[in-house]
RNA sequence: GGGCAAGUGGCGGAACUGGCAUACGCGAUGGCCUUAGGAGCCAUUUCCUUCCGAGGAUUGGGGGUUCAAAUCCCUCCUUGCCCACCA
């Protein structure tokens, strides 16, 4: 039995080819409305999209609208970040090309966001795996060189000894290379890095500049980079003419420190081996360490070991001669690579001091000074009082390591210094499906950038794919021999290829000159355009892709080659769409496709549920009964056409103000939501009601009186139900608009504005509470002054009821809700 | 272990600056319409008690501030996410 439901497919087809026709999504450079640059992150080109993606497209869909509909010149692009690792791992398992693997993906995709609705500016689309793209990331590249920014050093990477591949850590399973289960290790190899580091401070110092980013945001980003203040210390190595130099946070528990510690890849455990009497020992426990993955070494599961080296070194405050060890807990990429260790105030030293029986000494003492080396059963790391400190002991901790530092300073022990977590950024790739690194190798000139003006580096289309996943590149002597640009001889090309959040890190400037063949972006375009008002995308990329765009973006500014010191002026992370308790994927198997959703309730359905089920910044449950709703509300909507008359009989003079009132509070609500963060789950359910109180008067018996202003006012309600909706559900909205408006599209209508004057009520309800309870509910002229709204209160029967003879000690006011009667 | 969120009906969630808790939707129940209802419309729906007037309880637990607390403070519990040997 066929039901009936209003004509989705038609409707949705139709506004589709009239929006693409009139290019409203087209951005007019000549324009001079305000400008407003609505950035959704660019997808990977995986295959099919699910609900969980479509929320992402369809906010930002809602978003350009809107600001269409405010009169702005809206830029809202699209591209697809189509180079990386599953293209490859696809190539291999079923032998297609990644580039076609792609680009059949981008095409599938492409036409799920238009089935969406989602209106983009087409003539700027970005592919980065493209050599129109690729040639400018390679551009990039140069420009960090050129600014010694690109640097090579050895890096350690995951290494597969039997299919002599580098794995991602994604592809280390359990400490094991996932095509083959063999036990991984780590290999040192020569690395392309960018010097991130540079900019840790200023990538620090900006986030201040971000007021409108999430808070959670910015406090991850704070984290990442982990700025640590403290004090870098010069321990003298007894018998060598040498010192050690380590970085601590807490220089006034140097007195405590009953050891050091040297990181297993440390340069001096060299030294120390070949002068040891147990080098054998030595050796083998630095090889042991060393075997270990990277996942391994930082598991905490493993537990903690270490090994006396026999060297001893000199505390510089009290010159104390103390053990040096090697351990493994200890990394040589962060601090110096040395740490002093203070058993009793540093957990970590605590255990390893128990464990290997190494004297505790307490130097800073608790509130109640009975803090006893004997009877801790943890380290104490709060503050306190020095004590067996020197001419330090007896003030508390904080003067004591201003003291210290002081006192280091001035005898050249030890100085004032920060470090940072942040590493710098690796981005060579043992990969073929990514940006080449544009850098040629020379017997005679050594390492020679590739000139500008021959990019790009084209990456060879015809390859061969071993199942091990090591690059072809390598092999292909048609790629690796060429010629150098500076003397001309042969030279050899550099194989590894760029990560991809390198392509990531800059696709926002080139949307503005997407095409274009003589540079990466034009300037003048980017810095009107730039920053992006707004970028919208998921939490997961808080951290890298975003800093690494802030990051990219300094560089340029430093290269007078943008004016702007941080690319996105707001961000909006959404929520991830859970299905059944999980995160919808498709090995869990709980994706919901949205194709069948779109064929069965139509686009706008699918969007207004994505949108309705709740708050976009947190997580959503999915619910296919709840599409239901979506879909029985939008058809609601769609007989308010056929019921507008019916209405307009039923109205009295009260129940017309009562809907101007509710339509006006509707305008306003939905517009404070959208500005307010984009809570587009009580912006629509405040048009629910809005429906719901059109639908209870069409309900209700004939008006005896027609009302003069009826029609009016009812048009005036179900335009602004059109128009408030095309945000969210655009197609139906048109469809109503045109049956019932004034002009063709939405889109060249203003978004509606509320009148005060609706917004005020003559008679209001409020509340009147009892000690603190409500006992009724009374009807009131607004306009009461604070006493005769006293008097009707009190003249009220319940409230009489409930007051009897009590004395009333109180008489609280909240104007226009409720009042509270404070009675003995 | 550290950091950040969050805990409200059977479910998703609302409540803006401390001011009528549970908007809106889902589900459920009943009615109307109907040959039929998996369409539509209407009504009820936090829980307990009820003589049907109403009364009491309620925002993870406990305590506090206040005329007034989901909201502020203290404390405990639980869940989720991110980071994690960071010296």
């Amino acid at each position: 039995m066929a039901r009936e439901v209003y004509p989705f497919e038609t409707i949705e087809q139709r506004w589709q080819a009239f929006w693409k026709e009139r290019r409203f999504f087209e951005m007019d450079e000549s324009s001079m409305k305000e400008k407003y640059y609505c950035l959704v992150m660019f997808p990977y080109p995986s295959g099919d999209l699910h609900v969980g993606h479509g929320r992402n497209y369809i906010i930002g869909d809602a978003v350009a609208r809107y600001q269409l509909m405010r009169g702005k010149n809206v830029l809202s692009p699209m591209g697809w970040d189509a180079f990386g690792l599953p293209a490859e791992n696809a190539a291999i398992k079923s032998k297609t090309h990644p580039r076609d693997w792609t680009l059949k993906n981008i095409k599938r995709m492409k036409a799920q966001l238009e089935s969406w609705g989602c209106g983009y500016d087409w003539r700027r689309e970005v592919t980065a795996c493209e050599p129109d793209y690729y040639r400018w990331t390679q551009w990039v590249f140069l420009k960090l060189y050129q600014k010694g920014l690109a640097y090579k050093k050895m890096g350690a990477v995951n290494w597969c000894p039997s299919c002599q591949t580098v794995l991602a850590n994604e592809q280390v399973v359990a400490g094991s290379c996932e095509r083959c289960d063999t036990k991984v290790g780590l290999k040192d190899l020569e690395q392309w890095f960018f010097k991130i580091t540079d900019y840790a401070e200023r990538l620090l110092k900006d986030l201040d500049l971000l007021a409108d980013w999430p808070e959670r945001v910015r406090v991850m980003q704070r984290n990442w980079i982990g700025k640590s203040i403290g004090v870098e210390i010069d321990f003298p190595v007894a018998g060598f003419d040498r010192k050690l130099t380590c970085f601590t946070t807490r220089v006034d528990t140097i007195f405590g420190a009953t050891y050091m510690v040297l990181a297993p890849e440390h340069p001096f455990v060299d030294e120390i081996i070949v002068r040891s009497d147990k080098a054998d020992r030595l050796k083998k426990f630095v090889t042991e360490v060393k075997a270990q993955s990277r996942i391994d070494r930082e598991s905490q599961e493993v537990e903690k070991k270490g090994i006396d080296t026999g060297v001893r070194v000199i505390n510089p405050m009290n010159n104390r001669e103390i053990p040096l060890w090697l351990a493994d807990y200890v990394l040589m990429d962060y601090g110096t690579g040395a740490v002093m260790a203070v058993p009793a105030h540093d957990q970590r030293d605590f255990e390893f001091a128990r464990k290997y029986g190494l004297p505790v000494e307490v130097v800073i003492q608790n509130e109640a000074r009975d803090l006893d080396p004997r009877k801790m059963k943890e380290a104490y790391v709060d503050d306190g009082y020095m004590a067996n400190s020197g001419r330090f002991s007896d003030i508390s901790n904080r003067e004591g390591m201003e003291s210290i530092a002081d006192f280091m300073e001035a005898n050249h022990v030890g100085r004032r210094a920060e470090h940072v977590k942040l590493r710098d950024w690796l981005i060579s790739r043992q990969r073929y499906w990514g940006a080449p690194i544009p850098i040629i190798y020379c017997e005679t000139c050594g390492i020679v950038p590739v000139p500008e003006e021959s990019l790009p580096v084209l990456l060879p289309h015809a390859v061969d794919f071993k199942p091990t996943g090591t690059s072809p590149l390598k092999e292909m002597s048609e790629f690796t021999e060429t010629t150098c640009p500076r003397c001309g001889k042969g030279a050899r090309r550099e194989t590894d290829t760029m990560d991809t959040f390198v392509d990531s890190s800059w696709y926002y400037l080139r949307y503005l000159s997407a095409g274009d063949g003589t540079r990466a972006f034009d300037i003048g375009l980017v810095n009107r355009w730039l920053p992006v008002d707004q970028y919208i995308g998921g939490v997961e990329h808080a951290i890298l892709h975003l800093l690494y765009s802030r990051f990219i973006t300094k560089v340029l500014y430093d290269l007078g080659l943008v004016n702007f010191k941080e690319p996105f002026q707001r961000l909006f992370t959404q929520g991830m769409i859970i299905k059944d308790g999980a995160k919808m994927s498709k090995s869990k198997g709980n994706v919901v496709a949205p194709d069948i959703l779109i064929k069965k309730y139509g686009t706008d359905t699918v969007r207004l549920y994505t949108l309705f089920v709740g708050p976009p910044e947190k997580d959503a449950e999915w619910n296919d009964r709840g599409v239901e709703g979506a879909f029985r509300f939008l058809n609601r909507v769609w007989r308010l056409l056929e019921l507008e008359g019916e209405i307009v009989r039923r109205v009295s003079a009260d129940d017309l103000k009562g809907i101007r009132h509710r339509t006006h509070f509707t305008i306003k609500k939905i517009t404070d939501d959208i500005e307010r963060g984009f809570q587009f789950n009580t912006a629509i359910s405040s048009i629910m009601e809005l429906v719901n109180e059109l639908y209870a008067r069409a309900n209700q018996g004939p008006a005896a009186v027609l009302c003069k202003e009826a029609p009016a006012v009812i048009r005036e309600a179900i335009q602004t139900v059109a128009l408030l909706l095309s945000p969210f559900a655009p197609h139906i909205a048109e469809e109503v608009w045109s049956r019932i408006g004034n002009g063709e599209s939405v889109l060249e209508t203003p978004w509606p504005r509320y009148q005060q004057v609706f917004l005020e009520l003559e008679k209001i309800t409020i509340g009147v509470q009892i000690n603190s309870k409500l006992r009724a509910r009374i009807e009131i002229d607004a306009s009461l002054t604070d006493e005769a709204l006293k008097e009707a209160v009190l003249a009220d029967e319940k409230v009489k009821q409930h007051l009897g003879d009590k004395i009333i000690k109180d008489f609280f006011i909240v104007p226009k809700k409720l009042v509270n009667i404070v009675i003995q």
